[in-house]
DNA sequence: TTCTAAATTAGAAACTATTCCTAATTCGGT
DNA sequence: ACCGAATTAGGAATAGTTTCTAATTTAGAA
């Protein structure tokens, strides 16, 4: 609790209970959640929790730079407390989003082609390794 | 007309008037496109046409991989007749999506860390050189 | 501590891209 | 031209997100 109060805290962020849950559930949620199962998953513990407190509460996380937001499916949007830069794997069989290792030429870049670049997004999508063991069994 | 008439048959797409003019609007835009902006550019020439019927065609395009599908913005799909591979930068200001020619180096990859490859979208995020000279000429 | 103004929250309503449903139309082969 | 199958149109339904507003909470001043 406390150490997410501190990091609203130094960022400026009115520091209220709802946003310490959203964060510390972020933080500990590599998952890449999307609104409903951030609100599915505190509800529990914050009954009074509303979507709309979600939806508020990551803008402001945008905002200030605390999260990061993934548009690797689509039809919802999915958000992760903000670490390293890195891209991402989307299984289309099971679902699952992974955070890959891969080292990007273009992630330190200022600017491609004369374009300004203020974030990159490199979206990998196929079956995921689990989802190939899977298949072997079948076959 | 008959360009587009023979690509569908030559996949084995039966080749209605719809299916055509989509077909030939997107590959003469190059705007990535959302349903809603195909749809408002053909319904004067096909005035019966409907929403659904764009979205259908979309659906059969993509599964016949006439298109690519792009998530790149967080609210809507956009659409592309699918050429060579490549990424895309999506102007934060005017709201334009290039195409970039960037060479990638998974671009031919079959496998990164164990999961199966199927696609990669690489989504650059900022201000276009465009806007970037507005920039210039405001200050 | 009590008071007050400003910020935040909750919940309902509105909005919008997409999907679903079904009847009417069109298509291709006979 | 006829028929069964595929496609289309358009309205209804769905779902993620945004907007609106009143109630609550917050933080600072008195
Ligand atoms: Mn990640
Ligand atoms: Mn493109
Ligand atoms: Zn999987
Ligand atoms: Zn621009």
């Amino acid at each position: 609790m406390e150490k997410y109060k501190q990091i609203l805290v130094d960022r400026g962020i009115k520091p209220t209970y709802q946003r310490i849950k959203i964060l510390e559930y972020l933080d500990k949620n590599h998952s890449h959640p999307t609104v409903d199962m951030i609100y599915g998953a505190l509800y529990k513990k914050v009954p009074t929790l509303s979507k709309t407190t979600v939806y508020n509460t990551l803008d402001i996380f945008r905002e200030y730079d605390l999260v990061d937001v993934l548009t690797i499916t689509e039809s919802e949007i999915r958000y992760e407390y903000v670490l390293q830069p890195h891209h991402h794997f989307f299984c289309k069989r099971c679902g699952k989003i992974l955070d890959l290792d891969v080292n990007c030429v273009y992630q330190e870049a200022m600017c491609v082609e004369g374009h300004k670049i203020e974030a990159i997004h490199g979206y990998f999508k196929g079956i995921c390794s689990e989802c190939l063991l899977k298949n072997e069994n079948v076959s």
